[in-house]
DNA sequence: ATATTTAGTCCATAACTTAGACTAATTCGG
DNA sequence: CCGAATTAGTCTAAGTTATGGACTAAATAT
């Protein structure tokens, strides 16, 4: 249900108005903020002037040399103060990103463990351990981390925070919150749903896309506008298990044929027969790179599926572009023909364009990159918050 | 992007937070309003005042008896004075529906026609008849009709109007609009998203649900939270074409083994054999009715078909229940069952809870309810408009 | 009949935006 | 080098809307 406006929520609007315009265009004068916004100078004055005594905003002193009349005072978004972090725990590795409000990339901190075989709880306490030492880096470099975002690779509740399934890890109904020995609030969410944000806040820059993430299971994110497409639980974008063909190898979801089981991380080795389990998708490249026949028919098979599953994808959430991440990055001049051509068989007739199969240019830090720019985004939509704090 | 918030803009979310919850509860005192919007109470009756006297929203008369103290007056919406107009071009009729702010039905006038043959501007100018015809009717009665929307079978580029493509109809690129003779704006859109307006709005009650409308070509409107998903171009949503299975038969989108090829009305209707094809969809239902085998295969194997296909758009998109309309309404009896074991058993193993698998009860009205219930939304919505008119 | 309770209106006040006057800092033209 | 023109930003009085509390209205409880 919307809210009711008073005056308060009015001037909390038009703040969000003006600090995402600053946001969006990397620094602007005021008077460019009035012309944009069709707020009045006066109004755009007191709303920059409150955004700079909060510190969320900094005049960039440089005076921009324009045609004739008074030059501007340029302001933009301040990375000197205000950071969030980003949290992952995948199967083999835990990552931490510090972002600043100015969306750069802070600090990078990953540590590779294995995670199949070890208690959530183990889990846990390693992050935040990890967490807790990205956090005092920060702080050694004048920054304040705000909040921060864990990214899972399973189905997560929003709402309770719990991750219902994550089965590469074994984990089942665990709910990871509260960090306590972490001094600010943290929230939990689907790696592919954040890696699609990330894809939207480091990305290329589309606004409107379908994020696959290639990893032991395939996930999606969907973003429209945007916006985060979640569904009505919060589950959409479950890529992995949309049907190629319904009489398929059986799935572990009890179905049969889905996409996982062509595309998936371990099917796609296994097709390629003769990767042992270690080497991982690095063994795979290594044999593609030499031209190995079933390296590349595994690629071609999987691409073929991915084509299916996509072409599916397309006609039910018409996305624009369809970014590919995870393994399916560094796989793509083996699978990203085939995917294409996959989907112009299968759509072209019915529509006038079929949206672009590019790759991802973030790969695995795309989940911790969207976790942080989250928290940022929703600053940045909502600075009224932090105004009084 | 956002606008800036004023004084006027301000006013104008009060006034459509009011009147949204009046039009909500069917019937509301100002106090209550107060409390339920968190406004203050002198707000409340300032902006009811305005309301009534703009003819939206009028006094029941009807004071109802509380428990102690001064009783108060309840408001409702005015279903006496504006109206709008659902309109509807399918393959064999025309349609029109009347219906006012109070989300009555007013008047329904349906009008058997091949249009399959037909020329586009034909078609056009028959529908103007019609709705002129039922505007007329509406203005008798003291409505006062303020906009449509049309809804038609195939892809429609919103922001032209424009019907990209409407195979059934054998339409390609056609601007039906505006309808000149008629004296109040018209939209058009895709019948399969009004279609689950309808069904929002005049149905079950969902907020949260995936409606199928099956047609001779297979349409699913989505929606989420009380808002249609529409993807970017405003294709979203094409069930019909996504996949069953990869190697099945060849469909006209190019591809094979789509779902309109084991579900749509024609493949159904082939696949239950000796069914003239005059006879449609009552012919199958004889059949049925009659126990013949060849029929009840032909709706198992749709039915299956539907499953596998909704599997995929469960897994991608996460809707919180299943309706079926069109054909599939009065087939319901014979491939519900179906579609639920065949989703269950492709879901089940992932999931907590399956989306049930509920029948349409609006049938063939839905997309022209939707349509209506679209322009009476937005008056809803943002009254402010209205109000100074 | 009187106290109590709830609904709705009235009025002075507060919060925010605005328009337009004003000051500041630059370029252009001579 | 100086004044006119131009653009940026600030200041002030005024306009619009919501609010809180006082007030009136209309019912029930005792």
């Amino acid at each position: 249900m919307t809210q009711a406006v008073r005056h308060d929520a009015m001037r909390a609007r038009n703040l969000a108005l003006v600090l995402g315009e600053v946001s969006a265009r990397g620094s602007v004068t005021r008077a460019a903020l009035a012309e944009i916004t069709g707020l009045a100078k006066t109004t755009v004055s007191k709303l920059v002037g409150d955004l700079i005594e909060a510190g969320l905003v900094v005049e960039t002193g440089v005076v921009r040399a324009g045609e004739r009349g008074r030059p501007g005072m340029e302001v933009r978004v301040s990375g000197e103060r205000i950071a969030a972090i980003g949290l992952e725990i995948n199967v083999d590795y835990l990552a931490a990103h510090v972002v600043d409000l100015a969306r750069s990339v802070r600090l990078r901190r990953t540590q590779p463990v294995d995670n199949r075989m070890a208690q959530p709880g183990d889990v846990i306490a390693n992050l935040q351990d990890l967490a807790l030492s990205a956090v005092d880096e920060a702080v050694d470099i004048g920054l304040r981390v705000v909040g921060g975002v864990l990214a899972v690779p399973g189905t997560v509740d929003l709402a309770t925070g719990t991750v219902r399934r994550a089965p590469n890890l074994g984990w089942r109904d665990v709910t990871p919150l509260p960090l306590p020995r972490l001094p600010f609030p943290v929230r939990v969410d689907n790696e592919a749903n954040l890696a699609a944000l990330g894809e939207l806040w480091f990305g290329a820059g589309h606004r409107d896309f379908l994020h696959v993430s290639g990893e032991i299971g395939v996930g999606a994110g969907l973003i429209v506008g945007g916006e985060p497409f979640r569904g009505f639980h919060g589950f959409a974008g479950e890529l992995g298990h949309v049907v190629v063909s319904p009489g398929g190898p059986p799935c572990r979801c009890g179905g049969q044929g889905c996409l996982e089981r062509y595309a998936g991380q371990d099917a796609l080795l296994a097709a390629a027969a003769g990767i042992e389990a270690g080497a991982g998708i690095a063994g795979l490249l290594a044999r593609l790179d030499a031209g190995d026949q079933d390296a590349l028919a595994a690629c071609e098979r999987a691409g073929w599926a991915l084509g299916v599953a996509l072409s599916s994808a397309v006609n039910l959430v018409d996305p624009g572009t369809i970014v590919l991440g995870g393994i399916y990055a560094p796989l793509f001049p083996w699978i990203g023909g085939v995917v294409t051509e996959t989907l112009a068989a299968r759509l072209g007739e019915m529509r006038e364009v079929v949206p672009s199969v590019e790759v991802s240019r973030l790969g695995a830090e795309a989940a911790t990159l969207g976790a942080a720019g989250q928290v940022i985004q929703r600053i940045i939509a909502d600075p009224a918050g932090l105004l009084n704090a």
